[in-house]
DNA sequence: CACCACATGTAACGCGTTACATGATTGT
DNA sequence: ACAATCATGTAACGCGTTACATGTGGTG
């Protein structure tokens, strides 16, 4: 259900052709928010248009279609919004799945990953700070625009990974006993 | 390939059959690290074990079917944790792409759902919070165990998606010009 | 005229979910 | 005896990926 409101509110920003929008979320949106290659995106821009969520505005060289948010595209986009987010059941992030499978490492190699770990988030900090700063000056606003919004969560979101993973390390660094025996 | 390195990692801190590890993914794994249902479980223990990278060590009534880590899953599961997380492209975050459209909804709308964002995640602070203190407890230990180091690394998680609502909202209560017009 | 970027489409496969299905054991 | 829980299995479907496939328009 993602997909559909995360191309109405591409269109809604400005319309495009199904080529376009891929390489919106190829240099955009998928390093933040969502991703999705043309294969996806083709056949559901063809059913929001069949349900009047999106509209053709015009068709181009190449059989270039590009399509626009309808008013009625706006309303699901709200509505979608508005109702809270359906409760996944279960969480599925690799990411943490390492972190929480860490106790299988030795001590040193466990040290090793949350450093790493540190470093990578540290680094990512950075390079989203100089990016907000650059949409700052881009879009007139203290804010950034709405995905200064979106670079601040990613700063915050890697601010406290790093910050988590010296406290991790100085865990490990302090308990001898981290870490597990091969079985058998 | 996340889901096998789940079930070796379980099967690590304890035998169990696939009943078990559903229990276990369903009570706590879950909701921090990654889920999985028996349909997909049972099946993969299967070709696990065919692998080499578990073994049988039971079979009780039932059906029952205890498996247990082996010396060649211990391997297995050290090297894809040392290895690089393989980048998986883009981010699909369903969570983040609700913040990415929020611009779509008017001002006040989007203030709910900011307000609702930062209420959701101090609730999640203080629950694990709790949690982590009970870990402190049961294990005697000041970083809680390996469950304890993932169970902090929610509440430093959730703790920055509140402070990032808290900015979000100063910006959005200081632009009158932010939302979209209906098009058409 | 060759090449690259534009532009769209289809097929096969993998992972995960829900729903359907079956049967054994334990407790009341 | 009945119900609840334990325990495992299969099938159909949805979403997303990679790979395969095709054709057009602009540039050197």
């Amino acid at each position: 259900m993602a997909l559909r409101y995360a191309l109405i509110g591409l269109l809604l920003d400005r319309p495009g052709s199904g080529y376009d929008l891929a390489r919106r979320f190829a240099e955009v949106v998928g390093a933040y928010a969502w991703d999705a290659k043309h294969s996806q995106i083709y056949p559901e821009l063809r059913r929001l248009e069949e349900e009047g969520l999106i509209e053709v505005v015009e068709r181009g060289a190449r059989r270039r279609t590009t399509y626009a948010c309808t008013a009625a595209g706006l309303s699901a986009l709200r509505a979608w919004l508005v109702e809270p987010p359906a409760s996944t059941g279960g969480v599925r992030n690799e990411h943490v799945l390492r972190l929480f499978l860490l106790a299988a490492l030795g001590r040193d190699e466990a040290l090793t990953v949350l450093r790493q770990t540190e470093a990578a988030a540290a680094a990512q900090v950075e390079h989203l700070t100089d990016q907000f700063v650059r949409l700052q000056e881009a879009t007139g606003s203290d804010a950034g625009g709405p995905l200064g919004l979106t670079v601040q969560y990613g700063i915050h979101s890697y601010r406290a990974t790093a910050q988590w993973a010296r406290w991790a390390i100085e865990q490990v660094e302090g308990d001898p006993e981290f870490g597990v025996r091969p079985p058998g």
